[in-house]
DNA sequence: CGGTGAAATTGACCTGGGTCAAGGGGGCGC
DNA sequence: GCGCCCCCTTGACCCAGGTCAATTTCACCG
């Protein structure tokens, strides 16, 4: 480790500090449609951490809840074990993205959240935060409608949808998000290894290859390893078969 | 159908007003922790509806999204259908429990909400009810709670339990609300029939009967059409496996 | 009190996807 | 550059749970 003093001052010398108002993600993440101002009470209490490395966790089950993250950079993975010690992946964290929003109500984190990759996050005291809320309507507007959102994505997840659909939906949902986030929603590659995807669509890992195997063949999308291009969209979506379309 | 005048003329003749104050559900419901001065400002935006018969519903998929909805009576089956018309039931509530959180991002009701038998509601109109969140800190605060228990509930829903989890993980959480409000976790009768059962837990209902009829073998339970007894809640919970219990 | 229809159970059989096992690559450290 | 390890793919087989069909039970109703 190295000591913090030797951090702060390295950070303090730099010329454009790091601010919601500067950040690109605005747009997506807590501070959608606030004002300078408000958006600079929200900046005091942000508390922007150290990169995180691959594979480190940004916090565990049980641990005591005291702030949402929202995702700065990179890509990261919710988790928790069940009772013989499996995994289970509960959703996928990309930029402008908050996390750990199933804690609030037990006041204790009910997930694992891990980086898939270097990535960094900005930490969010809950407790700043409601208060910062109630004061600044359209905060507050704003967190119960990432809640409500988080609902309907995992109203997905926890629907009887067969292997074919589950991937095309997996595909379409992540071309969606690059979407919103200024990427192409055609071409974009995979932060997470097959067996995590397979883990969160709760299928098994050959099985998600086979499809992906068989999409392919019919044209539907081309792969390279984590490099995928989705060549059919409409193609996709029937094979998705989605009864509802949450609209922007 | 009745003339609204009658009917609101004979409720304004009760002597005694239905309220949140004297809501034997407060304690479950949004105004929780509220002080009376609170929960009479609260009072004002509730609007108390006419009992629904059974069948009835509240509220579909693509309508204008206006209210929450809490229970006041009875049990409700929120749903949604696929694209071949087969339905799929997302969560049954009982009383006290707030329906149609999922709308609030969408700002479109994004399931149909339909009385299993004849039970009341309370709707509240969601515009006011956030602003009157941002004007009392423990309202917002019930708000986020609620919302995040219910991320909860999807993400058990969501995860890939056996036949077997499924069915004792589902008398298991029953058996926890029933508790909740004061009735017996012992001892309670299925508002919904077998068919929406099976098609919430993403089973056949073959499979729910044949489940059922086994942890009665096993002396697990007892069962007599919907009426339901659990004569051993350690055995169920074994069999349930969960990874992590929420405290209250 | 018998008739009717929906709900529930039970049995026989089938299939989607899991499991097990055996290769291919590709990235990375040495 | 070489070897190691992990990731991904593919094939063969199996099983939990779905599907289909028959039967029973009960609520309701004339």
């Amino acid at each position: 480790m190295a000591s913090s003093s030797h951090c702060l001052s390295s950070a303090a010398h730099r010329s454009i500090r790091r601010t919601c108002v500067n950040c690109a993600l605005s747009e997506l993440c807590v501070p959608v449609g606030l004002d300078q101002q408000d958006m600079e009470r929200l900046d005091q209490l942000v508390d922007r951490q150290q990169p995180l490395p691959a594979n480190a966790h940004l916090c565990r089950v049980g641990e005591r809840f005291s702030s949402l993250y929202a995702v700065r950079s990179g890509c990261f993975k919710s988790y928790r074990m069940d009772r013989e010690g499996r995994e289970r992946v509960l959703a996928f964290h990309l930029p402008g993205e908050l996390m750990g929003l199933d804690a609030i109500y037990p006041g204790v984190y009910q997930s694992n959240i891990i980086a898939l990759d270097v990535g960094g996050v900005c930490a969010l005291p809950y407790n700043d935060l409601s208060h910062l809320a109630a004061q600044i309507p359209r905060l507050q507007e704003q967190i119960f409608r990432l809640l409500s959102k988080d609902l309907s994505a995992y109203a997905w997840l926890a629907g009887d949808h067969s292997a074919e659909e589950r991937v095309a939906g997996f595909l379409l949902d992540l071309s969606n998000r690059y979407r919103e986030r200024g990427y192409s929603d055609r071409a974009f590659n995979l932060a997470m290894p097959r067996r995590d995807i397979a883990n969160y669509l709760r299928l098994a890992t050959e099985t998600v290859s086979r499809v992906i195997t068989r999409f392919e063949r019919e044209g539907l999308i081309r792969t390279e390893r984590r490099e995928v291009q989705l060549l059919d969209l409409d193609g996709l979506n029937q094979r998705a078969n989605y009864c509802l379309q949450v609209s922007g």
